[in-house]
DNA sequence: ATGAGTGCAAAGGCTTTGCATTAGG
DNA sequence: CCTAATGCAAAGCCTTTGCACTCAT
């Protein structure tokens, strides 16, 4: 299915209304496959979306849980699209180009960490509701580029 | 030891002058014993001092190999003392009252995540660095008070 | 038609910078 | 002493907000 048609779908599934900055973010979040920048989207909208309009954008998808929002390093906020398949999201910071790649972990590591979670929960009697693994270093290409 | 003349040593060990608000700075994170936020240093410091020093001398501290920075949800800027025990830092972020807790993992666990570490860097050929395990929930106080 | 969404520009908050002053070695 | 470090105020970013206009339904 194209992009285009996989992004009004995604909105449509919302009862939100349709609108054109929100599919173009939604776009680009599918045709790049992994998570971006703020500065990123506004680069690769070419002057479509008004930088407040984005920040409202990736508010409201936020909301409407079609997207979820993080901070990379830097202090810089990073959206992805939010898929059913994987609950937690773990990336890779390039320290480099400034990449961020999604990864998926050993579903048998990923339980580890659950178990470890739940005995942190016990001990200290608190509660977790989410967890993020997140490795800074060098990714492929820029590996090879030295 | 006291903080005061802990503090002093641990700015001594480096080449680095020994000037009032550096010392303010580590006393602090000595005493409270976890990571701290810019705007906890400066309530904390009491108008010791000035806002552009603060930042000025996380930045020298952290080059100094004393202190560690990284970001907290909501962008927050968070410094900790940098120890040699734990060279990795995990955190456990409160969503109700925004405190920080540092923990440490399971041994194991902590080697599980090196292999899986390894096993992404021979997969996708890059190279990680460094990592971090961050945990989003309630503390144990904010627990309490529901 | 009418309220939600947008764009522009201005305001806001946090961080950095310039410069004169102070203080550390 | 003499340079590094500090404090203050101004400048710079990134993000949010106000308001008039546009567009989706």
């Amino acid at each position: 299915m194209s992009v285009k048609k996989q992004s009004r779908e995604l909105l449509s599934s919302t009862n939100a209304s349709i609108t054109n900055p929100r599919l173009i973010v939604i776009e680009l979040l599918l045709q790049q496959a992994k998570p971006l920048t703020i500065e990123q989207i506004l680069k690769l909208s070419k002057g479509k979306i008004a930088q407040s309009t984005l920040y409202r954008v990736i508010n409201d998808l936020t909301q409407f849980g079609l997207i979820v929002e993080f901070t990379g390093p830097d202090n810089t906020i990073v959206v992805e699209l939010k898929t059913n398949s994987t609950e937690h999201h773990h990336h890779i910071f390039c320290e480099d180009c400034g990449e961020i790649v999604d990864i998926e972990l050993d579903t048998q590591l990923e339980s580890e960490i659950e178990k470890e979670i739940r005995k942190l929960e016990a001990k200290f009697s608190l509660s977790i509701h989410d967890h993020s693994l997140e490795l800074y270093g060098t990714c492929a290409s820029c590996s090879k580029n030295r």
